[in-house]
RNA sequence: GGGGAGAUUCCCGAGCGGUCAAAGGGGGCAGACUGUAAAUCUGUUGGCUCAGCCUUCGAAGGUUCGAAUCCUUCUCUCCCCA
């Protein structure tokens, strides 16, 4: 268990550390237990959550103990750190429902490190507490002034700042604290907008308990291109793939930008260091090499081997060949829809086809894309906007839709 | 509690009785160029049964031939005073 920071350290985890040093020789000399909250706020995680996920595991390789809390308390106050507004109070039932796939997705991940993967829900202590015992136990030692300062809430002192949102660090580091308890547990980490929420805790079980606690924050990871991480046009990149299908998560990664390769794959992958290195002086169109084995190795690890293949050899089949040829090769990996023969038999206009698989929003979408020479099937280019697709555009027993450069779906056809 | 300002299409932000589906910018999408990259240029950006029609300018009413623009009430936000 040496060298466990020094190995996140390299690979570009860490941000902030309360005591480093200190950390270091904790670390060296025993089992530490650690944890990291997950707010349910939204029906799965997505890619934000990689980073404290991979961290967490590569804790666990070195013989850690991670704690993963479902803040299924916390998420009914809301987080007000790196939020401009407050964000719309979700249902307890809402909350519930995310924190049971949340959990899931969880355990999963670190299922398959080998970690120990304890879930806790903090909702199991915060809902049941008592408001008068915990302004004198908890409240007293929290300083308004001191609050005030803090970046988060200084941002917010513009906008508004309501007082549910001003409390939810006192619940954060409440959490810290119990988990300090009944745990063990001596290490807060998560995200650098965390910082302000984990030294509270640090802090609160030092007055309290007199214990020692460490608290460690990763970067917030950029986009050299300026787009925001893990978004897509569909929205946050999640990583259930009833929302954000496995072909569409390979292309995101497959996509990046070529200055984040190096980084991305040393955060998104466990592959060993001097091997990102030497990806990372690929130049040109080989550096695509270095994107597919991110896009693939990442996959692979959220939604399994047999979907990162099949995501992997579409995307091959469907850009490997010349532009505008018609694809060739194994495309089950691109998203479908099921289409009756006999609805193709009678003819269906393109701009209906392109609308009613998503790759318009709608269609006057479609009929923009049309127009403007973006859309085709099977390779062969949809001409005008009256333009009707029935059998003869069939390739086997599909319709392979192509809008713009990149995004396809697949219409198989039922006979 | 008192006084002031404001709520516009994905975001910011013009408009202040008809010529407004609403300037400009951002973002998005498409085309050219390319490496499924970046940068750049061009086009486009509410919906539909699309040379026409329908629904949008916080909500509900009202005035008017006609309202995002005027009036009333309501909801919310921000600022100043207490």
């Amino acid at each position: 268990m040496n060298d466990a920071l020094s190995a996140l350290r390299e690979r570009g985890f860490i941000k902030q550390c309360t005591d480093e040093a200190a950390l270091v020789k904790l670390l060296d000399s025993e089992q530490v237990t650690l944890y990291c909250g997950f707010d349910p706020t939204g029906p799965s995680l997505h890619a934000g959550h990689l980073i404290p996920l991979f961290a967490m595991a590569h804790l666990a390789r070195a013989g850690h103990r991670p704690i993963a809390l479902i803040g299924g308390g916390t998420a009914r106050i809301g987080d007000p750190s790196g939020k401009t507004e407050m964000r719309k109070m979700l249902s307890i039932e809402q909350i519930k429902e995310n924190a049971r796939s949340v959990t899931q997705q969880v355990q999963h991940f670190l299922g398959l490190q080998n970690a120990t993967a304890v879930v806790v829900d903090n909702a199991d202590w915060l809902a049941e507490l008592n408001y008068i015992e915990f302004l004198r136990d908890i409240g007293r030692h929290f300083s308004v002034n001191r609050m005030l300062t803090f970046e988060t809430y200084r941002m917010r002192m513009e906008t508004g700042l309501s007082f549910i949102e001003f409390n939810y660090q006192l619940l954060q580091a409440f959490d810290f604290l119990n988990l300090f308890r009944t745990q063990g547990c001596r290490l807060q980490v998560g995200g650098d907008d965390q910082w302000g929420n984990i030294v509270a805790g640090a802090d609160l079980i030092r007055r309290v308990e007199g214990g020692e606690a460490f608290g460690l924050t990763f970067p917030l990871v950029t986009r050299a291109d300026g787009k925001k991480m893990g978004k897509t046009e569909k929205g946050a990149l999640f990583l259930d793939p009833e929302i954000i299908s496995p072909y569409d998560f390979f292309q995101y990664w497959r996509n990046v930008p070529d200055e984040d390769v190096e980084k991305f794959l040393l955060l998104y992958t466990f592959l060993p260091v001097e091997q990102v290195r030497e990806l990372g002086k690929l130049k040109d169109r080989e550096i695509n090499r270095a994107k597919e084995l991110l896009a693939y190795e990442l996959t692979t690890l959220i939604h399994g081997k047999d979907e990162a293949e099949k995501a992997r050899d579409a995307a091959r089949a469907a850009f490997d060949g010349d532009s505008g040829a018609a694809v060739t090769g194994d495309t089950s990996g691109i998203p479908s829809t099921e289409l009756v023969l006999v609805q193709l038999s009678d003819g269906v206009s393109a701009a209906d086809l392109f609308s009613m698989t998503g790759l318009c929003a709608s269609k006057s979408d479609a009929r923009r894309l049309i127009t403007q020479g973006g859309a085709s099937v099977n390779g062969r280019k949809v001409a005008t906007v009256e333009e009707i697709v029935d059998e003869s555009w069939l390739e086997g027993d599909e319709l392979l839709l192509r809008a713009g450069k990149k995004r396809y779906y697949r219409v198989v056809v039922r006979r």
